[in-house]
DNA sequence: GTGAAAGCGCTAACAT
DNA sequence: ATGTTAGCGCTTTCAC
């Protein structure tokens, strides 16, 4: 292994001091711009490489942003993530990512391992799994921004990018009453998180609202295709009846319908479907489904960009607040009864 | 903004060295167990943080693995940095990920930042445009490992990921051709890339190796939902009249499929598809998407497990090889044209 | 505009 | 088993 170049080697080829080098290599202070360029065609020429480290342990910045997530294969986290990744590469910041797979003793061991990094600011969606959230608390004490996304804490004193989750699925909920159905099931995963417990509720307001309705709520143990698939068999068996369904996210929702339509359903004739997040999924299937357009990759990279303008200082806003995406419905063939439109 | 504790603070407090100190945190080398046990309860108590930069300017090490991939939101990436993330997690590490978008340039600037930032080790996917990859050098002038995944480099010389595409795709042809088709289409990217190189390859010699083949190849401009659906579009007009499609990706194949189906064609009857990657997607499709099951997941856990235990001394295999992961046809309706199962 | 010197926090010889 | 010492490579006062 080769040596690494220095500052001091570099000083030394040039007859300078290591600080002159340190400035021209910045080009933030004052300084010369001749010695500069000499200073940078010397770096280059001797395969220079600054010392990350080093500088960090300095400045103690690491231009390094801490994610963590769930997990990071589903299309719409992906979709989060790449939208993050891509304005922190501009702004020359890395990213560093990591999974909670929905424990939170994993989640705890991430933010530790991202507080040890000493990243300059997290971004976080949480774990299904109820938490008291103490391991954020560090980072604040540390002057360490912390922003949620998607799936945030309760109390209103952390930054938070998410949809109006009531609202989208209230809107999604009346839509299937329009469509004439009446004996509605929300279909969606047992949790105190925001995301699930506000879906519900927009669900239940549309039910209240509607006086010859019926709502019905089936938890299932993962919103995933299986876990819509087996959800079917439920509604089956337990003679549900519905005429109408809401799934609380996409994949779900497609395995659900799927396997109703195999069971003989049609859809939407007998059973309208709703889904959530406008998951690519949702163009695949057939019928195609009617879903929430959540824009995820819009939502990572506003959460990123806040963090990074503020930072970088650059953020005049006050920064304690909610930031509200806008989530609207896209009709498709699945909830599709009536001829109208 | 508290100070930082450092093990100074802690050697004081409890009237050590600060060696003693780091060495019982570390609990590597021998140390009485009734300090060691001192040290950790101080500094639980005072707040204590590693703080890792100091330790990686010492030891030139950083625990940390960088990740190259052309983009993390497609369903196969993020399954193989899934993996990926969750070995090195388990293993002690750090990943930081950044996408190249496909350019080359990014790929290179990409490639600096994980330079800069030291990283242990790189596991990389590369862009769809020619490169000399010669800025992947500089990591092995520095005995950096680089170990590639899925679209690797064409020389030997790498350590490498991959499934056999050119058998692979041979397989899926033929059975296009063992179903009954005789006019087969192969839909793909331009690329000099080993994934659709061979695939193209593959594709060829079953169509050779049947006298009564006819086999063409379309080039498309992404292997993309639109992308498929845009190949749809031509097939039609172009009067191909393909009774077998073979497409490079599943997601291609899907946009294509349905495309087709929605201009009158018959899945599989007038023409059978078979896709490539076992994506979810091609599970919820209709008819079921025909296709080459690429373990994603493993991929990366393998690529992962392999960089880090040549990092970690572990690993007493030969470190430049090829590894290639099992692919297998899964058959499903789309190519189903024949009774015999 | 440039240099000298100190120190960020840790680890690894080496000495005891 | 523990302490002493030096230094990793950089940035940043403070001089000049």
């Amino acid at each position: 292994m080769k040596k690494e170049v220095t500052i001091y080697d570099i000083a030394k080829t040039l007859n300078l001091s290591a600080s002159t080098v340190s400035r021209a290599l910045k080009n933030k202070t004052v300084i010369n711009e001749d010695t500069r360029k000499r200073v940078l065609r010397c770096a280059e020429e001797m395969g220079y490489r600054s010392n990350a480290f080093a500088s960090n342990l300095r400045t103690k910045r690491t231009n390094t942003i801490g994610i963590i997530v769930p997990r990071l294969d589903s299309n719409f986290m992906s979709a989060c993530l790449a939208g993050m990744e891509e304005v922190a590469n501009n702004k020359g910041y890395n990213v560093i990512i990591s999974q909670s797979h929905e424990s939170v003793i994993r989640e705890e061991q991430n933010t530790s391992t991202m507080y040890n990094n000493r990243v300059d600011g997290i971004i976080a969606s949480l774990t299904i799994e109820e938490s008291d959230l103490s391991y954020f608390e560090r980072f604040k004490q540390k002057n360490v921004p912390v922003v949620f996304f998607d799936r945030v804490p309760d109390d209103s004193d952390n930054v938070c990018f998410v949809i109006d989750n009531c609202k989208a699925s209230y809107i999604a909920s009346k839509h299937l009453i329009e469509q004439g159905c009446r004996n509605l099931l929300h279909v969606t995963i047992k949790s105190s998180l925001n995301v699930y417990v506000d879906r519900m509720k927009g669900f239940m307001k549309a039910i209240d609202e509607c006086p010859d309705c019926n709502g019905e709520v089936l938890y299932i143990d993962s919103l995933s295709l299986l876990g819509g698939q087996n959800s079917a068999k439920i509604i089956v068996e337990n003679k549900f009846n519905p005429d109408g369904i809401f799934v609380a996210n996409d994949m779900a929702a497609v395995g659900c319908m799927n396997a109703l339509i195999e069971y003989g359903f049609d859809v939407p004739g007998q059973i309208a479907f709703v889904g959530f997040n406008n998951d690519v999924v949702s163009t695949i299937v057939s019928p195609q489904l009617t879903t929430v357009n959540y824009p995820g990759r819009e939502a990572g990279m506003l959460a990123a960009k806040s963090l990074i303008d503020y930072l970088n200082g650059e953020s005049n806003i006050e920064y304690a607040r909610k930031v509200e995406l806008n989530a609207y419905l896209i009709i498709r063939a699945s909830s599709h009864k009536l001829n109208n439109t």
